[in-house]
DNA sequence: GTAAAAAGTTATCGCGCGTAAAAATAATAT
DNA sequence: ATATTATTTTTACGCGCGATAACTTTTTAC
């Protein structure tokens, strides 16, 4: 065990008496050596514990094997769960993901970006905050560094946009609750920064024309990401006021829903379809703990793998062919029919 | 607008008519030159958009600004949320936070210890997957990068441990239910990778043996990280088999709690302390989500900021102290008393 | 066994910056 | 005006690796 230290590919390349260069052709492709050598460096590699430093290696690089994952909001489920799904792909995909979060600030998402640039990423998968992002920054910052954008679209930025279908999502759900019961009101925070709320709205009460249903758009107010409180606080106050004309609520998204909920049952009513039950309450999304609420949460479901997966795809395929191919890819949503509605 | 694109400092300080040293000097510590010529780099950072490469930077420092934060799982909102709360006193206490999930897998937790070497990173704030780890792999890592511990302790590791006192926990929420009315069963997994549910289940007994009360633990079967489906799950075979000597569950911790909310609701036990209710249901950590659920969760609160502050205190004062204190710090955890018990 | 192909070697830049010592310039003191 | 001190500049090297060109050695083919 003559384990002296290795602190660079110089000294590990000598130690096994070859070159740097053989042994850098190995790190970056460890077919193009010779299958002996190729062994002959994977059987010392056990015995010196030497890595190449990751960053020094993409330094000089053309093309790197990073990629930068960008989330508005990483203490929501939903955007841990896709984050954790994009980077299980990369791992398997034979890159780098570094995973960052904006917390919801706009200063920070700037920052992020550009700090982002110092990694030199192949590619980057961006969930925009939306409405509070700073676009033309973003529009730099994509003109020089192929990223894919999902979850929330701002318009012409990015070589795609992936996410799901809102107008679908919405009509799928509303055509279900009209069709097994009352027609629904649809509960929503007034100031969403995220796009895809509006374009909830507008699909619902797209869909309750198309039924010749008469609309009720309950918001309420509050912003930030603590949805659940503000389903909760504006949940008591709406059924406090009585302002619901009907006693369906479409809700927004899940996690608003989910704080809908708790307002429900502070206010002793029983939510579900069943019989006796006073309110019926759906969401969107699926979000990972919809299955898990008092009673089970209906929702649409977003479809987390096709996202994830056709934005990677999407990447790679920029970055590796260097198409730019501006498309957006909706995915539809599924309904997933529990007790609560 | 000579808005020729700078591409490293070389040319910047070329740009300003400055040498680069200066410029470095500048950028390293900006009241280490004459506050004219720091004026001077301040206005023509604004004209050109310039910004040191962070990697080449960390790349012949001795002492780097990044702290690397590793969490075990951070689709689990208590990670998410505590990541966050770090991150930012990081980014406060001008640090470079780079945060890592080890999605409950031991591989992946070795290898982002392993790339983390390559960040140079000036410490580590490392919440282990606990029971999984490689212990003797982390020593190593220990010995070479200053870490701080958290959430999850590993005996004799690191420079110092952060985390909550779960005797504590237990004991004043097994105290407190048995004040309140019958003596808790405790609910938990059968293999919890988390020491902390070891402590907690031994606290419980301890507690219960003060008070003279006869203990009753029901483990249910599952592993990994799916708490709630592992809570609704067992939660439903154990209330179906009626394994439970009382009603009144002390669950492990919160997210096996919502889980386990969930099939009482199934079996429809009406939950709460209330006159009428049929079960009392209390956790352990004051997850995010516990407020919502139906109904709120009583429990007992970890301190988020109290854990991530002293973390955080602990590992600068190594870093700029070269301490190498190897003590404990347990927060006590405050009952939440909410409508579940 | 010899020629051609493949693989490995040496040598030298380059990436974008930190760092340290020596030399030059500027600001302040006497 | 000279000495003193504070800043800045020059110069030079280092970090850990990628990339390339020109050779040399080994392997494969015939």
């Amino acid at each position: 065990m003559t384990t002296e230290k290795i602190r660079n590919m110089e000294e590990f390349a000598a130690a096994i008496g070859l070159s740097r260069p053989t042994v850098s052709k190995f790190f970056n492709d460890p077919d193009s050596v010779k299958k002996s050598t190729r062994q002959h460096i994977e059987a010392a590699l056990k015995t010196y514990d030497y890595r190449p430093n990751i960053y020094a290696m993409n330094q000089n690089r053309k093309l790197t094997k990073n990629v930068g994952i960008v989330v508005p909001y990483l203490a929501d489920p939903f955007f841990a769960e896709i984050a954790r799904n994009i980077e299980e792909r990369c791992i398997d995909a034979g890159y780098r993901p570094t995973l960052y979060s904006s917390h919801g600030e706009p200063d920070l998402e700037v920052e992020i970006l550009d700090s982002l640039r110092s990694l030199k990423p192949a590619g980057v998968l961006l969930a925009p905050l939306g409405r509070a992002s700073d676009r033309s920054f973003i529009e730099k910052f994509c003109e020089d560094i192929p990223t894919v954008l999902f979850d929330s679209h701002l318009q012409d930025l990015g070589i795609a946009f992936v996410g799901s279908d809102n107008q679908q999502f919405s009509k799928l759900i509303v055509d279900y609750l009209c069709r097994s019961g009352e027609p629904p009101s649809f509960f929503e925070m007034a100031n969403p920064s995220n796009p895809n709320a509006n374009r909830r709205r507008q699909a619902y009460l797209d869909a309750m024309a198309d039924l010749g249903q008469e609309a009720d758009v309950v918001s309420v107010p509050g912003d930030g990401w603590a949805f659940e409180e503000i389903g909760y606080l504006g949940g008591l106050q709406a059924l406090g006021a009585d302002r619901f004309k009907t006693r369906t609520v479409l809700c927004s998204n899940d996690r608003l829903a989910i704080g809908f909920l708790a307002a429900c049952f502070e206010k002793g009513l029983s939510v579900g379809h069943k019989a006796g039950c006073e309110i019926r309450v759906a969401g969107q999304d699926d979000h990972p703990f919809s299955r898990f609420t008092c009673p089970p949460l209906t929702t649409i479901a977003q479809n987390y793998d096709a996202i994830s997966s056709y934005a990677m795809q999407t990447l790679f395929a920029a970055i590796e062919d260097k198409v730019t191919s501006d498309d957006i890819k909706l995915f539809e949503g599924k309904l997933v029919m529990r007790a609560s509605a």
